[in-house]
RNA sequence: CGGGGUGUGGCGUAGUGGCUAACGCACGUGCUUUGGGAGCACGAGAUCGUGGGUUCGAAUCCCACCGCCCCGACCA
């Protein structure tokens, strides 16, 4: 069927790229459509990626001295909008309980979109002195949104994510705690799924709704579009003054505290894969990949079965103790009744790092055809070295994805200076446009509504320098990064 | 919610008023196979989205409803 072997169950990347992520959603089984609409079942291998990057994210949230507590899935009406900008920004998303155990309620429970406003009614009385704080919190849980277009992964009417609400008496250390939760999202993202991200601030277009400001990383996909993949957010004083949160400081003045919120979903498994899928499929880094190497035994006869089998075991053995940047090597000896070519397309389209090929003259010569994923490269190695070189194979592809990834959105960043210019670059060549940008919303959603780009952010990265903005020709103090986005 | 499509075994489709609804993939059993998605044989699997109507006869025509997909507005 296949003209040259390769995966061609998929839609081919570069004709159809929306076709293709969902092709390999499906038929690496990381997730299936659920019976209601907009919603998703995470099957055992994309859960697991998501448990990877979970348990990550995790880890840096403890080091960083938050505790995981949780709240409940329900909000009172009343409650969720005592934020003025903060329900009208959410109201056309939320889903709403109006009955239960047969009767009509008398006050309407949200299904959380998002916990700030639950949070800060349920902790006032436990923040009554400057020795209070900080409050460092983390949820990790499930929420709602009724979304009206949704995509596997990227968008969902219920989605799993981590929302960290922490509560402080001064501004500055509140504002410290927004830089840390967005370097733990760069952390995660750009070690552990190798996606090279660009920190910046929203412009109060993109802004939460009832932050004063937010934070954010973003990322380019490999069709040249952006995806927001971790935001955090100021909240100043907004949701601790509509929730009557009050503490007595040093100076035995009373005050609000100052609150942060920052969240990261399962959206960033669906960044994964659009970051460094190919046309055969998933390319998973090795820290984040539910399995790093598959060994791939190849035999006609019953002797030669023999043979290889024993190799096979003999290698499974010598690694069991082996240990990479993500814990204990995560192999698999694919035995089933399949031929060799089944299973390169099989695990191929799953996105394993490396397979390991074992057959007849292998076995004779212990050695084995050690393939990497992401270029097909092939090198004979012995077995006896496996266990050596395994770890820092998958440690020298997990680098070189990074780079290659670096490397793309390098190439597909551009400066412009003018919404002509603006506009021919985004129709041509796509990607990443940092422009200058006066700060005006006006000339915001003038590039949004002729070109389909927004502003990501206003990076940090990029040095202060005096302009003119690409729209009405005010003066600009600096560029903004645009992009078309998920 | 506006515009455009579409609904037939698990998946992809054919069938557009007439016999027991056809084909490919996938699935089960057996034999032969196995270094880039193997072959043959036999087999199981369908209230043709739902309800109503027209007709001697409906997957096919009509009406209503429901679902899903694509494009827009909303968005982690």
């Amino acid at each position: 069927m296949p003209k040259d072997g390769f995966v061609t169950s998929i839609a081919r990347q570069s004709d159809d790229f929306a076709g293709w992520y969902n092709d390999v959603v499906r038929k690496a089984e990381l997730a299936d459509y659920s019976p209601v609409r907009g919603c998703m079942i995470i099957r055992p291998y994309g859960y697991a990626i998501w448990e990877s990057m979970r348990d990550e994210l995790d880890r840096h949230i403890k080091a960083s001295g938050h505790s995981n507590v949780y709240f409940p899935l329900f909000v009172p009406r009343s409650l969720l909008e005592k934020e003025a900008e903060h329900v009208e920004g959410f109201d056309p998303q939320v889903a709403w309980v109006t009955h239960a155990g047969g009767e009509a309620l008398s006050e309407w429970l949200a299904i959380r979109p998002t916990s700030e406003a639950l949070i800060a009614e349920s902790v006032r009385d436990w923040i009554q002195s400057y020795r209070d704080l900080p409050l460092l919190m983390n949820l990790w849980n499930n929420v709602v949104r009724w979304e009206l277009r949704t995509r596997l992964f990227l968008r969902t009417a219920e989605f799993l994510w981590q929302e960290a609400h922490t509560f402080h008496a001064t501004e500055d250390e509140a504002a410290d705690e927004v830089a840390t939760g967005l370097d733990c999202y760069r952390a995660v993202a750009q070690d552990w799924l190798a996606i090279p991200v660009v920190r910046g601030v929203k412009s109060r277009a993109e802004t939460f709704p009832g932050a004063v400001y937010t934070w954010a990383i973003e990322a380019m996909m490999r069709d040249r579009r952006a995806l927001q993949a971790g935001t955090s957010h100021m909240l100043g004083q907004n949701f601790a003054r509509a929730a009557g949160i009050e503490f007595l400081d040093r100076d035995n003045v009373r005050r609000h505290p100052y609150g942060t919120s920052w969240g990261f979903s399962t959206r960033m498994v669906g960044a994964t894969i659009m970051a460094h899928g190919d046309d055969a499929g998933l390319v998973l880094p090795p820290n984040v990949a539910p399995l790093q190497v598959v060994i791939v035994p190849i035999f006609r006869r019953e002797e030669e079965r023999v043979a290889v089998m024993a190799a096979v075991e003999r290698v499974a053995a010598s690694l069991a103790g082996v240990r990479t940047a993500s814990g204990p090597l995560r192999l698999r000896v694919d035995e089933r009744d399949e031929t060799p070519g089944f299973k390169y397309n099989h695990w191929e389209l799953r996105g394993v790092p490396f397979r390991l090929e074992l057959g007849p003259r292998d076995a004779a010569a212990d050695q084995a055809v050690l393939v990497r994923r992401v270029d097909r490269a092939k090198e004979t190695l012995p077995l006896a070295a496996l266990p050596d070189e395994l770890p820092r194979r998958l440690a020298d592809y997990q680098a070189a994805l990074f780079e290659r990834a670096v490397g793309f959105q390098e190439a597909n960043t551009h400066r412009v200076e003018t919404l002509y210019e603006f506009r021919a670059t985004l129709e041509e060549q796509g990607g990443f446009l940092l422009a200058p940008w006066c700060g005006d919303a006006a000339c915001e959603a003038r590039v949004n509504a002729e070109t389909g780009a927004t502003i990501r952010v206003i990076p940090f990265d990029e040095p202060a320098e005096a302009g003119r903005c690409l729209v009405d020709g005010a003066p600009s103090e600096r560029r903004a990064l645009f992009a078309r986005a998920y």
